[in-house]
DNA sequence: TGCTTATATATGCAAGTTGCAAATATAAAT
DNA sequence: ATTTATATTTGCAACTTGCATATATAAGCA
Protein backbone atom coordinates (compact mmCIF):
# COMPACT_ATOMS: atom_id res chain seq x y z
CA UNK A 1 0.00 0.00 0.00
CA UNK A 2 0.96 3.22 -0.82
CA UNK A 3 1.14 6.16 1.86
CA UNK A 4 1.01 3.41 4.58
CA UNK A 5 3.63 5.25 6.89
CA UNK A 6 1.98 8.73 6.81
CA UNK A 7 -1.40 7.39 6.92
CA UNK A 8 -0.17 5.65 10.46
CA UNK A 9 1.17 8.78 11.37
CA UNK A 10 -2.13 10.12 11.04
CA UNK A 11 -4.04 7.74 12.89
CA UNK A 12 -1.59 7.79 15.60
CA UNK A 13 -1.60 11.85 15.66
CA UNK A 14 -5.82 11.47 16.06
CA UNK A 15 -5.26 8.66 18.39
CA UNK A 16 -2.91 6.57 20.20
CA UNK A 17 -3.92 3.02 19.51
CA UNK A 18 -2.34 -0.35 18.66
CA UNK A 19 -1.58 -2.39 15.18
CA UNK A 20 -4.69 -4.57 15.16
CA UNK A 21 -6.87 -1.44 15.47
CA UNK A 22 -4.75 0.69 12.99
CA UNK A 23 -5.57 -2.32 10.17
CA UNK A 24 -9.21 -1.49 10.82
CA UNK A 25 -9.18 2.25 10.58
CA UNK A 26 -6.29 2.16 7.27
CA UNK A 27 -9.59 1.54 4.64
CA UNK A 28 -10.75 5.35 5.87
CA UNK A 29 -7.87 7.19 4.49
CA UNK A 30 -8.58 5.93 1.03
CA UNK A 31 -5.14 4.62 0.43
CA UNK A 32 -5.95 1.19 0.31
CA UNK A 33 -6.24 -1.36 -2.95
CA UNK A 34 -7.16 -4.88 -1.78
CA UNK A 35 -6.96 -4.82 1.70
CA UNK A 36 -4.58 -4.29 4.12
CA UNK A 37 -1.28 -5.93 4.97
CA UNK A 38 -0.93 -6.97 8.48
CA UNK A 39 2.58 -7.54 8.44
CA UNK A 40 3.70 -4.22 6.46
CA UNK A 41 1.42 -2.01 9.34
CA UNK A 42 3.58 -4.00 12.02
CA UNK A 43 6.83 -3.88 10.25
CA UNK A 44 5.82 -0.21 9.57
CA UNK A 45 4.97 0.15 13.23
CA UNK A 46 8.21 -1.15 14.47
CA UNK A 47 10.36 0.81 12.16
CA UNK A 48 8.87 3.87 13.76
CA UNK A 49 10.33 3.05 17.34
CA UNK A 50 13.02 2.41 16.24
CA UNK A 51 13.82 5.56 14.84
CA UNK A 52 11.43 7.68 18.07
CA UNK A 53 8.58 8.45 15.88
CA UNK A 54 6.38 6.64 18.25
CA UNK A 55 6.43 5.10 21.74
CA UNK A 56 4.98 1.54 22.93
CA UNK A 57 3.49 0.47 25.94
CA UNK A 58 2.39 -3.34 26.74
CA UNK A 59 -1.47 -3.19 27.19
CA UNK A 60 -2.59 -5.95 29.59
CA UNK A 61 -5.74 -4.69 31.08
CA UNK A 62 -8.46 -6.26 28.17
CA UNK A 63 -9.33 -9.24 27.44
CA UNK A 64 -7.48 -11.38 24.60
CA UNK A 65 -3.98 -11.34 23.59
CA UNK A 66 -1.94 -8.25 24.78
CA UNK A 67 -1.84 -5.14 22.90
CA UNK A 68 1.31 -3.05 22.21
CA UNK A 69 -0.25 0.45 22.25
CA UNK A 70 1.52 2.96 20.18
CA UNK A 71 1.67 6.90 20.81
CA UNK A 72 3.30 9.77 18.55
CA UNK A 73 6.09 11.63 20.12
CA UNK A 74 7.32 14.81 18.71
CA UNK A 75 9.71 13.51 16.57
CA UNK A 76 6.71 11.67 14.75
CA UNK A 77 5.05 15.14 15.07
CA UNK A 78 7.65 16.36 12.71
CA UNK A 79 7.55 13.70 10.73
CA UNK A 80 3.49 13.61 9.85
CA UNK A 81 4.31 17.47 9.14
CA UNK A 82 6.94 16.45 6.41
CA UNK A 83 4.93 14.14 4.69
CA UNK A 84 1.90 16.46 4.76
CA UNK A 85 4.20 19.00 2.61
CA UNK A 86 5.42 16.26 -0.01
CA UNK A 87 1.60 15.41 0.00
CA UNK A 88 0.58 18.61 -0.83
CA UNK A 89 3.22 18.54 -3.49
CA UNK A 90 2.48 15.09 -5.34
CA UNK A 91 -1.50 16.55 -4.81
CA UNK A 92 -0.40 19.62 -6.76
CA UNK A 93 2.27 17.55 -9.13
CA UNK A 94 -0.86 14.59 -10.30
CA UNK A 95 -3.25 17.97 -10.65
CA UNK A 96 -0.83 19.48 -12.91
CA UNK A 97 -0.56 16.48 -15.12
CA UNK A 98 -4.33 15.79 -15.36
CA UNK A 99 -5.07 19.44 -16.55
CA UNK A 100 -2.11 18.86 -19.07
CA UNK A 101 -4.32 15.93 -20.39
CA UNK A 102 -7.59 17.99 -20.28
CA UNK A 103 -6.74 20.58 -21.94
CA UNK A 104 -6.70 18.21 -24.92
CA UNK A 105 -10.14 18.06 -26.23
CA UNK A 106 -10.29 14.85 -28.20
CA UNK A 107 -9.31 12.81 -24.92
CA UNK A 108 -12.06 14.77 -23.42
CA UNK A 109 -14.83 13.50 -25.94
CA UNK A 110 -13.22 10.09 -25.88
CA UNK A 111 -13.50 10.30 -21.60
CA UNK A 112 -17.49 11.55 -21.86
CA UNK A 113 -18.12 9.17 -24.20
CA UNK A 114 -16.91 6.40 -22.39
CA UNK A 115 -19.28 7.54 -19.03
CA UNK A 116 -21.92 7.46 -21.14
CA UNK B 1 10.39 7.43 -10.20
CA UNK B 2 6.64 6.89 -9.49
CA UNK B 3 4.43 7.86 -12.45
CA UNK B 4 6.89 6.81 -15.03
CA UNK B 5 4.10 4.68 -17.01
CA UNK B 6 1.86 7.19 -17.84
CA UNK B 7 4.27 10.12 -18.05
CA UNK B 8 5.76 8.16 -20.65
CA UNK B 9 2.22 8.01 -21.86
CA UNK B 10 1.29 11.17 -21.58
CA UNK B 11 4.62 12.33 -24.03
CA UNK B 12 4.00 9.84 -26.45
CA UNK B 13 0.84 10.85 -26.72
CA UNK B 14 1.25 15.09 -27.48
CA UNK B 15 3.83 13.95 -29.83
CA UNK B 16 5.58 10.66 -30.91
CA UNK B 17 9.44 10.54 -30.28
CA UNK B 18 12.42 8.45 -28.95
CA UNK B 19 13.51 7.47 -25.69
CA UNK B 20 16.58 10.03 -24.94
CA UNK B 21 14.02 12.79 -25.91
CA UNK B 22 11.29 11.62 -23.43
CA UNK B 23 14.49 11.57 -20.61
CA UNK B 24 14.80 15.69 -21.33
CA UNK B 25 10.99 15.69 -21.59
CA UNK B 26 9.76 13.90 -18.75
CA UNK B 27 11.32 16.82 -15.66
CA UNK B 28 8.39 19.35 -17.24
CA UNK B 29 5.79 16.39 -15.67
CA UNK B 30 7.21 17.08 -12.51
CA UNK B 31 7.25 13.82 -10.48
CA UNK B 32 11.25 13.48 -11.04
CA UNK B 33 13.38 13.48 -8.05
CA UNK B 34 16.78 13.24 -8.56
CA UNK B 35 17.05 12.85 -12.13
CA UNK B 36 15.51 10.37 -14.78
CA UNK B 37 16.98 6.71 -14.87
CA UNK B 38 17.82 6.03 -18.47
CA UNK B 39 17.58 2.34 -18.00
CA UNK B 40 13.80 3.31 -16.33
CA UNK B 41 12.60 4.45 -19.98
CA UNK B 42 14.00 2.13 -22.28
CA UNK B 43 12.59 -0.94 -20.11
CA UNK B 44 9.37 1.38 -19.91
CA UNK B 45 9.37 1.33 -23.39
CA UNK B 46 10.44 -2.21 -24.36
CA UNK B 47 7.70 -3.19 -21.88
CA UNK B 48 5.60 -0.58 -23.73
CA UNK B 49 5.71 -2.24 -26.95
CA UNK B 50 5.18 -5.84 -26.07
CA UNK B 51 2.37 -4.95 -24.40
CA UNK B 52 1.20 -3.14 -27.63
CA UNK B 53 0.91 0.18 -26.01
CA UNK B 54 3.15 1.47 -28.57
CA UNK B 55 5.06 0.93 -31.82
CA UNK B 56 8.34 2.13 -33.00
CA UNK B 57 10.41 2.50 -36.04
CA UNK B 58 13.97 2.71 -35.96
CA UNK B 59 15.22 6.73 -37.68
CA UNK B 60 18.48 6.60 -39.11
CA UNK B 61 17.89 9.65 -41.20
CA UNK B 62 19.63 12.45 -38.67
CA UNK B 63 22.99 12.14 -37.89
CA UNK B 64 24.51 10.57 -34.94
CA UNK B 65 23.08 6.84 -33.16
CA UNK B 66 20.01 5.52 -34.59
CA UNK B 67 16.83 6.53 -32.53
CA UNK B 68 13.70 4.37 -32.07
CA UNK B 69 10.69 6.34 -33.00
CA UNK B 70 7.71 5.49 -30.80
CA UNK B 71 4.26 5.84 -31.23
CA UNK B 72 0.75 5.59 -29.51
CA UNK B 73 -1.35 2.87 -30.40
CA UNK B 74 -5.27 2.75 -29.61
CA UNK B 75 -4.23 0.77 -26.67
CA UNK B 76 -1.75 2.87 -25.66
CA UNK B 77 -4.62 5.86 -25.68
CA UNK B 78 -7.12 3.49 -23.55
CA UNK B 79 -4.16 2.67 -21.53
CA UNK B 80 -3.48 6.80 -20.73
CA UNK B 81 -7.25 7.03 -19.95
CA UNK B 82 -7.02 4.37 -17.69
CA UNK B 83 -4.33 5.73 -15.99
CA UNK B 84 -5.88 9.59 -15.91
CA UNK B 85 -8.63 7.80 -13.74
CA UNK B 86 -5.97 6.05 -11.36
CA UNK B 87 -4.81 9.60 -10.90
CA UNK B 88 -7.38 11.32 -10.14
CA UNK B 89 -8.76 8.96 -7.47
CA UNK B 90 -5.22 9.35 -6.29
CA UNK B 91 -5.29 12.93 -6.23
CA UNK B 92 -9.27 13.12 -4.78
CA UNK B 93 -7.80 10.77 -1.74
CA UNK B 94 -4.70 12.43 -1.14
CA UNK B 95 -6.70 15.58 -0.99
CA UNK B 96 -9.23 14.00 1.53
CA UNK B 97 -6.30 13.18 3.26
CA UNK B 98 -4.65 16.32 3.34
CA UNK B 99 -8.15 18.04 4.85
CA UNK B 100 -8.43 15.75 7.30
CA UNK B 101 -5.00 17.24 8.92
CA UNK B 102 -5.52 20.35 7.95
CA UNK B 103 -8.80 20.48 9.79
CA UNK B 104 -7.06 20.07 13.07
CA UNK B 105 -6.01 23.55 14.54
CA UNK B 106 -2.57 22.79 16.58
CA UNK B 107 -1.10 21.30 13.16
CA UNK B 108 -1.62 23.88 11.27
CA UNK B 109 -0.93 26.84 13.76
CA UNK B 110 2.59 24.45 13.90
CA UNK B 111 3.00 24.72 9.67
CA UNK B 112 2.40 28.40 10.03
CA UNK B 113 4.86 29.05 12.24
CA UNK B 114 7.09 26.53 10.70
CA UNK B 115 6.97 29.13 7.38
CA UNK B 116 7.98 32.16 9.16
C1' DT C 1 45.10 11.66 -35.22
C1' DG C 2 43.41 10.96 -30.58
C1' DC C 3 40.46 12.64 -26.83
C1' DT C 4 36.27 14.15 -24.94
C1' DT C 5 31.48 15.14 -25.17
C1' DA C 6 26.71 14.50 -26.75
C1' DT C 7 23.44 11.50 -28.61
C1' DA C 8 21.08 7.02 -28.30
C1' DT C 9 19.79 2.34 -26.58
C1' DA C 10 20.42 -1.70 -23.68
C1' DT C 11 21.90 -4.93 -19.93
C1' DG C 12 23.38 -6.42 -15.19
C1' DC C 13 22.96 -6.43 -10.54
C1' DA C 14 22.49 -5.21 -5.58
C1' DA C 15 19.33 -3.24 -2.47
C1' DG C 16 14.97 -2.15 -1.16
C1' DT C 17 9.90 -2.79 -1.16
C1' DT C 18 5.55 -5.56 -1.41
C1' DG C 19 2.35 -9.16 -0.98
C1' DC C 20 1.17 -13.46 0.67
C1' DA C 21 1.53 -17.27 3.78
C1' DA C 22 2.30 -19.06 8.08
C1' DA C 23 3.66 -19.17 13.17
C1' DT C 24 2.35 -17.90 17.79
C1' DA C 25 -0.78 -16.71 21.47
C1' DT C 26 -5.19 -15.52 24.10
C1' DA C 27 -10.03 -15.69 24.72
C1' DA C 28 -14.78 -15.75 23.15
C1' DA C 29 -18.41 -18.17 20.61
C1' DT C 30 -20.53 -22.32 18.72
C1' DA D 1 -13.65 -29.51 21.03
C1' DT D 2 -13.44 -26.57 17.20
C1' DT D 3 -13.86 -22.47 15.04
C1' DT D 4 -13.62 -17.54 15.03
C1' DA D 5 -11.84 -13.05 16.49
C1' DT D 6 -8.22 -10.56 18.46
C1' DA D 7 -3.22 -9.44 18.35
C1' DT D 8 1.72 -9.51 16.92
C1' DT D 9 5.60 -11.40 14.36
C1' DT D 10 8.61 -13.82 10.99
C1' DG D 11 9.87 -15.81 6.43
C1' DC D 12 10.25 -15.60 1.75
C1' DA D 13 9.54 -15.11 -3.23
C1' DA D 14 8.52 -11.67 -6.55
C1' DC D 15 8.82 -7.31 -8.08
C1' DT D 16 10.70 -2.59 -8.38
C1' DT D 17 14.48 0.95 -8.19
C1' DG D 18 18.75 3.09 -8.60
C1' DC D 19 23.18 2.95 -10.16
C1' DA D 20 26.85 1.45 -12.96
C1' DT D 21 28.33 -0.25 -17.15
C1' DA D 22 28.39 -1.72 -22.14
C1' DT D 23 27.77 -0.50 -26.89
C1' DA D 24 27.57 2.49 -30.88
C1' DT D 25 27.59 6.82 -33.82
C1' DA D 26 29.03 11.39 -34.70
C1' DA D 27 30.51 16.07 -33.51
C1' DG D 28 33.99 19.31 -31.42
C1' DC D 29 38.60 20.30 -30.53
C1' DA D 30 43.53 20.36 -29.83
Amino acid sequence: MRWLAPSILCLLWEKPTHGYNLMGALPELGFVDGGVDAAAVYRTLNLFEQQGLVSSVWDTSGSGAAKKLYTLTAAGKTELQRWWQVMREQRDTIDCFLHRLADLPDFIDQLSQSRK
